[in-house]
DNA sequence: CCCATAAGCGTGCGCGGCGCACGCTAATCT
DNA sequence: AGATTAGCGTGCGCCGCGCACGCTTATGGG
């Protein structure tokens, strides 16, 4: 078949990936929240906000990427006072990761405006169109092609 | 509303993006193919078979970079025979940037593995909701949060 | 109990891609 | 015809990334 659904969502895909690049869907997201938190920061503060206090190593796994790009990130936020870091009280090498008060609200605004801008681009959708989509995303990511490296 | 729509499809339309960085899905997808074609030259590749013949400046409107970029990675290509530069006919200022026949060919295959990890990953869906997740992420990438710059 | 090995962390370093800006050629406008 | 504009390739500086090193602390074996 000249068009299997692979192919369709392979296409869509890969526009969609290379589209998120250009950053058109996260330009301007992060205004007015401090020069600390941009789309490079933004996968530790939503990551965190995700696993809760975490080392830098796990956080690395959980988002996708080197142990040493998170802790320079982390560095980053904690100089902007939105990630705090604590001593693990079971480990006294480890270092736990934890968003600040300040933080949580931070990601909390980023979510939201997100949230925002895709909620308006659903709108004009067929109820439970968006409905499914929205279930199929999820569902794509969590149990899709992604699952470990 | 705590879970609204919009919220969880930026939700895992984060953890997406994230992932795909971590390249979980392209890992080893430009395996066997040469040096010249992988995840940096692919989004050329394949633009240049939704495009045509295609200058380099309309090429990075369309993938979302920079006109620079667009044009060295064709270098690359180029020396490996997937890319030819051609004299605009109307423009002699002008080069178009044209997929060889082992150009084709390359994104043909590329295309193929991916929509094949795709496909299988949808298999197990309920029939239904696959077809209108592919449909709604085809929508959403063309008519969604991503219309302009 | 003590020493060797391993785990966790931060950081210096080299690599590579990206965007800006320059110089060049060719088209367009007056 | 001269000036301005458009299109192209490329040099340059910047930044993020992954690797590897040194340090501290936990763990396991003698």
């Amino acid at each position: 078949m000249e068009h299997s659904r692979g192919h369709e969502v392979a296409d869509a895909l890969g526009r969609l990936l290379r589209r998120s690049t250009r950053a058109t869907l996260y330009a301007g997201l992060t205004e007015g929240l401090g020069p600390a938190v941009d789309d490079v920061t933004y996968p530790v503060l939503s990551g965190l906000a995700r696993t809760g206090p975490c080392s830098a190593a796990d956080l690395a796994g959980e988002i996708g990427l080197d142990r040493s790009g998170v802790s320079r990130r982390a560095s980053r936020l904690e100089a902007a006072g939105l990630v705090r870091r604590e001593p693990d009280p079971d480990d006294r090498r480890a270092v736990l990761l934890t968003l600040t008060d300040a933080g949580s609200a931070c990601v909390r605004e980023l979510r939201e405006r997100l949230a925002e801008r895709l909620e308006s681009a659903l709108a004009q959708w067929p109820a439970d169109e968006a409905r499914i989509f929205a279930r199929g995303l999820r569902r794509f990511v969590e149990d899709g092609p992604f699952t470990e490296a």
